[in-house]
RNA sequence: GGGCGAUUAGCUCAGUUGGUUAGAGCACACGCUUGAUAAGCGUGGGGUCCCGUGUUCAAGUCACGGAUCGCCCA
């Protein structure tokens, strides 16, 4: 109680006012959706991008390069998905860059393609509604290709606004498309120089043909759809002769093998019947269909059909049976018997309908065989002529099926016929059902540099290593790439035809003289220019013919994303280093699905020129899923929005969520997810909000003069700590791509070690100690702050130059902004001074500490206590914890003062069992007992001070200030000398 | 239909060559603090390790079968 007639001058004096209590700007909240913005202004406008680079560039650093895999520009949204790849992309760049690589991005986008240009012309449908209806069906190649451009122009644009908006920094003003003249060139050579290796081809097989669009598919443009309703028939060929081997089945006149298809349409190109040799076959008695031939094991579910018991009269091996031949049911034509690998018992009669020209097994085996390939279909998915006269014109996936089956009951061919539910490949983009057509296609011979692609595989590194599997087993079953599309929104296979002998020309000449136009002008130039001015002067076919006529296929769309390592990397000197013109890059990350699109394409075209692969490390993520871990789909309406998360949340808590999941398998997002990783942002934020508030007053000028011995032991030990396992271990996660393990690390670290642990002991010693007492924790802060802004990059970066950009005056800025920082390093030097610091918190301090906060948590849950300071607390060793008494003890006579700040009690004492204080003080608040000693919890001794809380006996010692104790008392004079300095000056 | 992968607390992840009572952070509950305050600290509850069978003295871990989810292929 102070004496309102007192003049003493200390009573004047609000202690509050001699703390030092944190002072800083930077704000609590990143409110992202309005900062994050203003910091990638800041990054533009002062090319941040363009300086880090150019500073790795001086110092002549070697080339990490990630090769941007191009996103497609079909829409202008960017879903979560591609969100994902660009920002592991670029915590890949960003680290490697603050590692001290010269690694630049330069972004790209991919532009042509079936499903641009059918979005192009579903939009021109609507906009031309109620017009001509021919100008309608028929806009121009030309006129097409040029709304096509405007369209993926346009997207391009708002995609790359979304990218940035991101946090992706990168060369965006030169970034490629590829519609680029240049690029377009490129493609050409390098397809040139393909043709020049006779690895390109012209050839009839059957492909993936949708009616609906009348164009070949890419296998990846093609998806299966479950319980897809297909008409399935039995259908019985004659046998006119049996081999040699199956002589013993002469007896049977009227012998029939009977084959099971769910496309009856095919039937007219069936050209054989395939077998497998290994499997047992039956000859059966029915009496409504005479002597059957088919598999044994599949016998009992063909008799349950056919609703009749047979007899079995004889069983063959299948390979007994090669070479009898068939009639076809339909046509005066053989049908042979032949054996194939492709036979299973899964369904059917095991005897396999064969129709080359319609199936990819199909021809294989037929090829083996040498049948003929006959695709009687057109275009529009008719049947021709070739199928017969009753069979003209019918459509395939209606009417001819109606009719063959007709055709085939009527001549007592049709044996039994049901509805069959399956999965049935349909186009992903009409959604119709496809079928397989033999047609003429340019396609790339990979079955020559196959197994060099496969050495390849094996020498680049797959991240996850499971990836290495996936695409070495599709490049070593995959068959020639069919390149060609019967569309116009795409690169020409600059080939001609000559209009008198029809053959056709595609050299490497002609298409070097070809680039140099399409350099200049685009790939427009192949329709807009005649043939005599698209061909070499004087050119003239070898029957002698000056005309020609201009191939109208496209290139398959992967070719084009499938050249970038030759048409960008090889281009493009700013992402080359002294040692690296050009590819392999270092790095391709991209989707799971790209090992069968731009990873398989990209190998395969690099391999055909350069004879290696185009990048050293591939690395792969899985898909997001929902919360639930369900797909995404519109039609669900489980889909995350990017722009939404980021409206809400900010990029920051959208990469941090990148950061924090395993990518090698599918991962989940939802609000849940976002609403925590907000919390952990938080606290990542605060911990840095609380060393800038307390390094208001640092001057990084003082440092070299401070001795590191005036440090306290948690101040060594934490930063020992850094410098012994947080620092290797943010290094060794990013270099082996394990960003969740970052993540992890990061939240324990500022959540359990910095915030909980050693903020916590700390706090009064920056706000109550001494100048000096106070300065070892700040360099401790300045060092954490050091280590922390550039860790933070990577993952974080707006919440990084956040922070760097609120560094208090004291603090030098030795660069512009934070993403031009280096990583920071290991000093071994203080590891090697200070290690057995470790020793004596691991091994001492935090053995203990949890049993002591439970002994004030006891204390306080009786409303003995509230502050932990309000405390006393005793610590009594059992024998088997010496070790630990008296590494305690080590500590205390360092710094009598270090151990009750570190338990945060006003004070301290501790004994080994036996020697005093093992029994519990009548007065004590809470007791409590554990394998390594025995902790009593008492009020605290003497008066709590006015100025720290601390309880302490001191408390009215002092002449003028008797409300303060008095380690408070040399701190007061310490400021009031100071204040009297700042006001002198 | 075939192949590959995943499955540990409400969420994200640990869990060594099989070896005590399966861990961390976040979330949640309760309490403290009001000198990091739309912050901070403490304590606590919470698990059929997807299910089943087997091998073993001993299984989250190994083997086999199955379920669910995802991807690739047909």
């Amino acid at each position: 109680m102070t004496d309102s007639n007192t003049t003493d001058t200390a009573d004047k004096i609000n202690y509050k006012d001699t703390l030092k209590l944190p002072q800083t700007e930077f704000p609590m909240k990143g409110d992202g959706a309005k900062r994050e913005p203003l910091i990638q202004k800041f990054w533009e406008e002062n090319k941040i991008y363009e300086k880090a680079l150019q500073n790795r560039k001086k110092q002549n650093a070697e080339r990490f390069l990630l090769h941007d895999g191009p996103p497609y520009l079909s829409s202008g949204n960017i879903h979560i998905g591609t969100a994902l790849n660009k920002i592991l992309k670029d915590i890949v760049v960003k680290y490697k860059t603050l590692q001290g690589y010269y690694s630049p991005y330069m972004p790209g986008f991919d532009c042509h393609g079936l499903p641009i240009e059918s979005a192009v012309l579903k939009e021109r449908g609507k906009k031309s509604e109620g017009r001509d209806q021919k100008e309608q069906n028929k806009p121009s190649p030309l006129e097409v290709r040029k709304e096509c451009t405007e369209f993926v122009l346009q997207n391009r644009k708002l995609q790359e606004e979304k990218f940035k908006r991101l946090g992706v920094l990168g060369d965006w003003e030169n970034a490629y498309m590829t519609i680029y003249p240049k690029f377009e060139a490129q493609q050409l050579r390098l397809f040139g120089q393909m043709v020049d290796k006779g690895y390109i081809y012209r050839g009839l097989k059957p492909v993936y043909w949708c009616t609906s669009c009348q164009t070949a598919l890419a296998e990846a443009e093609v998806e299966y759809v479950e319980n897809h309703k297909s008409p399935s028939i039995y259908v019985a060929f004659n046998v006119v002769k049996l081999s040699t081997k199956a002589d013993r089945l002469q007896k049977y006149n009227d012998l029939k093998v009977v084959i099971w298809t769910t496309t009856p349409w095919t039937i007219p190109g069936n050209m054989a019947i395939c077998l497998n040799a290994h499997f047992e076959y039956v000859v059966i008695d029915s009496k409504k269909y005479g002597k059957l031939i088919l598999a044994k094991e599949l016998l009992k579910s063909f008799i349950e059909k056919i609703s009749e018991e047979c007899n079995i009269l004889e069983t063959i091996i299948g390979s007994d049976l090669e070479g009898s031949i068939c009639k076809h049911p339909l046509y005066e034509r053989e049908s042979p018997v032949i054996l194939g690998e492709h036979v299973t018992l899964e369904t059917g009669t095991g005897c396999v309908h064969t129709a080359p020209g319609h199936g990819l097994e199909d021809f294989g085996v037929g090829h083996k065989y040498g049948l003929k390939v006959i695709s009687p279909v057109d275009s529009k998915g008719l049947l021709t002529v070739d199928a017969g006269s009753e069979l003209n014109g019918q459509y395939v996936q209606k009417t001819a099926n109606q009719k063959v089956v007709e055709l085939l009951s009527n001549n007592a061919s049709l044996i039994f016929q049901e509805d069959y539910y399956h999965s049935y490949p349909h186009c992903w983009r009409s959604k119709t059902p496809i079928i397989f057509r033999a047609t003429e296609q340019w396609f790339c011979s990979v079955s020559q540099f196959r197994d060099k692609a496969l050495s390849e595989i094996k020498k680049v590194q797959w991240v996850p290593s499971v990836g290495e599997n996936r695409i070495y087993a599709m490049v070593e079953s995959r068959t020639d790439w069919c390149i060609s599309r019967q569309r116009v929104w795409g690169v020409p296979i600059p080939a001609f035809y000559c209009n008198s002998c029809l053959k056709v020309h595609l050299t490497k000449n002609i298409i070097d003289h070809v680039s140099g136009f399409v350099e200049n002008r685009g790939t427009n130039i192949w329709w807009e220019e005649s043939e005599s001015a698209l061909l070499p002067k004087d050119f003239k076919c070898d029957c002698g013919s000056v005309s020609f006529r201009k191939e109208t296929d496209i290139m398959d769309v992967w070719f084009d994303s499938g050249s970038t390592h030759y048409s960008v990397v090889d281009e493009n000197a700013v992402l080359h280093d002294k040692n690296h013109s050009g590819s392999p890059s270092e790095m391709y990350l991209e989707g799971s699905d790209q090992h069968r699109g731009w990873f398989q394409s990209s190998l395969l075209t690099s391999v055909a020129i350069h004879n290696k692969a185009p990048y050293k490390t591939v690395l792969t993520h899985g898909f997001v899923l929902d919360e639930s871990g369900k797909k995404m789909s519109k039609s669900v309406g489980n889909v995350v929005d990017p722009d939404k998360v980021i409206n809400e949340y900010g990029a920051d808590i959208l990469r941090l969520w990148v950061s924090s999941v395993d990518y090698s398998s599918d991962m989940r997002i939802g609000q849940n997810m976002l609403k925590q990783l907000a919390e952990v942002y938080r606290n990542i934020r605060n911990t840095a909000r609380f060393i800038l508030g307390n390094l208001s007053d640092f001057n990084d000028s003082k440092v070299p003069d401070f001795n590191l011995d005036k440090l306290w032991m948690v101040d060594k030990y934490i930063l020992l700590y850094v410098e012994k396992y947080i620092k290797p271990e943010f290094e060794n996660y990013f270099n082996n791509y394990d960003f969740y393990r970052y993540y992890q690390k990061l939240q324990n670290f500022c959540a359990v070690d910095l915030s909980s642990f050693y903020f916590d002991i700390v706090k009064d010693r920056l706000y109550t100690g001494t100048y000096e007492e106070r300065f070892a924790v700040q360099y401790v802060l300045r060092e954490l702050l050091n280590t922390l802004v550039p860790v933070l990059c990577p993952v974080l970066p707006h919440l990084a130059e956040d922070i760097y950009s609120h560094l208090p005056k004291g603090l030098n800025k030795q660069v512009e902004s934070a993403l031009c920082l280096d990583w920071p390093k290991q000093n071994l030097d203080f590891i090697n001074k200070y290690t057995d610091v470790e020793n004596f918190i691991q091994n001492a301090v935090l053995k203990v500490k949890p049993t002591v906060n439970k002994a004030l948590e006891i204390a306080r849950a009786e409303k003995k206590i509230g502050k932990s300071l309000e405390a006393k607390v005793y610590i009594s060793f059992k024998k088997t914890s010496q070790n630990i008494f008296e590494t305690l003890l080590v500590i205390s006579k360092t710094n009598p003062k270090e151990l009750e700040t570190i338990f945060i009690v006003s004070q301290l004492e501790f004994s080994l069992d036996g020697d005093s204080k093992t029994s519990s003080p009548s007065d004590a608040y809470a007791q409590i007992e554990d394998d390594i000693c025995t902790v009593i919890v008492t009020k605290a001794s003497g008066e709590k001070c006015q100025r720290c809380w601390k309880y302490s006996c001191e408390i009215g010692t002092h002449q003028t200030h008797k409300t303060i104790c008095l380690d408070c008392v040399k701190a007061v004079e310490e400021f009031e000398l100071q204040k009297v300095c700042i006001n002198f000056f």
